[in-house]
RNA sequence: GCUCCGGUAGUAUAGCCCGGUCAAGUAUUCCGGCCUUUCGAGCCGGAGACGCGGGUUCAAAUCCCGCCCGGAGCACCA
């Protein structure tokens, strides 16, 4: 029925008739068995039963009113408080991805207004740099607020001239009680002169922290009380609160809405993308815009991200580290880029799940699944295979009737990559000795058929706590298929070397690599075949590698 | 409490503005099969969702109303 509209939009002013009669068709056509249908579509129209498939890489919505700028800019403004971690990528890879597919501008603009509170700290300007780096969203455009405080002040002069800011001294719970009411404050409606004056006061050092603030007016009768004459600048005494880069050459600081709302205009930026806590900021800064004849700009305010079992708040992140919980900024159980990058997470995963998940506004909670499998499918045709047999035991082959050669690929699909090879020599007495798993000791009951991948087959003769005998079979992989045998990796003793995993949660496996490992290099992903995707961090002798995902 | 948002399978997303090709598409996950010297990848098949209740309409995921649930904001933080 409603494909037929659909298809012959005409029709539907006369809906009402043509109800019945399709009605009647397909009765028609359901008391026909399902092969019989099938037989007269294929005769005719063959056409309808061919599927078409079409995938295409998921691409970002549209931003709105694009095309009425002549230039798209974005911008990312943090705190350098932290280092960055996978709460901020939904800002970073938006704002970013946007001006690259409009060929816009991206602004990095450090939020560094709060000596006091959210104190920032030198080592996390670079950082943050460093991270933006490595995400493949390197910035047009830097600028720091605490350089720009003078801009600030030039523009609250202006504005407590116009009478579209005043100088509240009064205490703050009085203030409260006046806005909560609806009614101005006793400083409100004093002369501008007297706030220039105050004004002046506040930067020579006459007022001490939270006796003067500077206001902006909106509208008392505002239903959000957050929004009525919210303050823009306020006393900080840098001498206990020294700013990291500036120290104590300010004693008034802009706070957000004001440093954040000059900067948008005065930046250029055209499209703010910020999560949807900012929503009451907004409507606090479009006041500000009407006092100064600005535009707002176009604001997109997405839903939180949060993704299963990580802390993604910053504070608990700095605790955590400060307190020595966490090894450090890049411990596997924090999901800051630095960590995610350590675990071999690459930037293009990243990067596509963020815009897999969009700018909507509800909030989402990631499941570290969807990470994966983007990071699995580029990393899969990338990096190299080897064998690395976690919780080893030893196996003993008996009865090898002669040297074997195993040459293995590094990954089945690239041969130009080369091979790891290694040779069996039996002793004496045709004893042959592997590391084989213990996870794969299930496979190992008595009397059971195993392939040693890319070897040989055995017969498992006897099971020990830490030790399982085996019997050479033959050497035809065909065999194995034939007896379905499971297919396990093995490191030959005597070409091995040692190796220690770290997984996610901070705990380690201890295993023992093949010799062929030897040619990786710190920084470098590898896939330990039936064990999972590793980021390798040290090689001296020993390997040390973190664990990404299966 | 007040002021705003939001709710499609386990997870994420498309569709909603402009009702009908939606008995809801895609990715991932899980389960089978094929292929393959990995439990990976690939291919094929299957499982699984419109928060609830009314209304409008020939027709509602889509429009309207009520409810429920979730989130954010309510700082001299960002």
């Amino acid at each position: 029925m409603g494909k037929v509209l659909a298809e012959k939009p005409e029709l539907r002013t006369k809906a009402k008739e043509i109800t019945p009669l399709i009605n009647r068709i397909v009765g028609e056509v359901n008391t026909l068995s399902l092969s019989e249908q099938k037989r007269i579509v294929e005769e005719n129209w063959p056409e309808a039963l061919q599927r078409e498939k079409v995938e295409e890489e998921k691409k970002l919505p549209p931003l709105p009113n694009a095309d009425k700028y002549p230039k798209v800019v974005t911008r990312f403004s943090p705190n350098p408080d932290c280092v960055l971690h996978l709460g901020s990528a939904r800002a970073i890879i938006l704002c970013h991805e946007y001006a690259r597919m409009y060929r816009g501008k991206f602004i990095l603009r450090f939020e560094d207004t709060d000596p006091k509170l959210k104190k920032p700290v030198l080592e996390f300007y670079d950082r943050i740099r460093e991270d933006l780096a490595w995400l493949g969203c390197i910035p047009d455009e830097e600028y720091i607020q605490s350089d720009r405080i003078p801009i600030y002040y030039g523009y609250a002069e202006k504005l407590l001239e116009n009478g579209n800011a005043y100088v509240c001294a009064c205490q703050p719970q009085a203030f409260r009680e006046k806005i909560l009411a609806k009614r101005p404050c006793p400083c409100r409606d004093l002369p501008s002169e007297t706030h220039m004056e105050r004004w002046r006061r506040m930067l020579d050092g006459e007022y001490g922290e939270g006796e003067a603030v500077v206001r902006i007016k909106t509208d008392l009768q505002h239903p959000n009380p957050a929004v009525r004459d919210w303050p823009a600048l306020r006393v900080i005494d840098t001498e206990r609160s020294p700013h990291p880069r500036v120290g104590s050459k300010y004693r008034v600081w802009p706070l957000y809405n004001f440093a954040c709302g000059l900067d948008d205009h005065l930046m250029g930026v055209t499209h703010i993308i910020r999560g949807k806590e900012h929503l009451t900021n907004m409507v606090r800064q479009e006041y500000l815009y009407r006092h100064l004849g600005w535009k707002y700009p176009e604001a997109i305010h997405y839903g939180r991200l949060k993704i299963v079992g990580a802390y993604l708040s910053k504070s608990k992140i700095v605790q955590g580290v400060r307190e020595g919980f966490y090894e450090g900024w890049d411990d596997p159980r924090l999901a800051t880029f630095v960590a995610l990058r350590k675990r071999g997470i690459t930037p293009a995963a990243i990067k596509r799940l963020i815009i897999d998940v969009g700018p909507k506004t509800s909030d989402v909670v990631l499941s570290w699944e969807n990470l994966y499998a983007y990071n699995r499918k580029t990393l899969d045709p990338e990096v190299d295979r080897y064998f690395f047999v976690s919780n080893p035991i030893q196996l003993t082959v008996h009865g090898v009737p002669k040297t074997f050669t195993a040459r293995i690929r590094r990954h089945p699909e690239h041969l130009e990559r080369g091979f790891r090879e290694y040779t069996i020599k039996p002793t004496e007495k045709g004893e042959a000795f592997f590391w084989v798993s213990k996870n794969d000791l299930k496979n190992l009951a008595t009397g059971r058929i195993i392939r040693l991948m890319e070897l040989f087959n055995v017969r498992v003769e006897e099971v020990k706590a830490y030790a399982v005998e085996a019997s050479f079979l033959s050497e035809a992989y065909e065999d194995a298929k034939r007896a379905e045998a499971p297919l396990i990796h093995w490191v030959s003793i005597g070409a091995d070397m040692p190796c220690r995993v770290v997984m996610p949660d901070a705990t380690t496996v201890e295993g023992i690599a093949e010799k062929a490992c030897e040619s990786l290099k710190p920084n470098d992903i590898a896939q330990f075949e039936r064990f999972g995707f590793v980021r390798i961090e040290k090689t001296d002798g020993k390997i040390l590698a973190y664990f990404a995902h299966k």
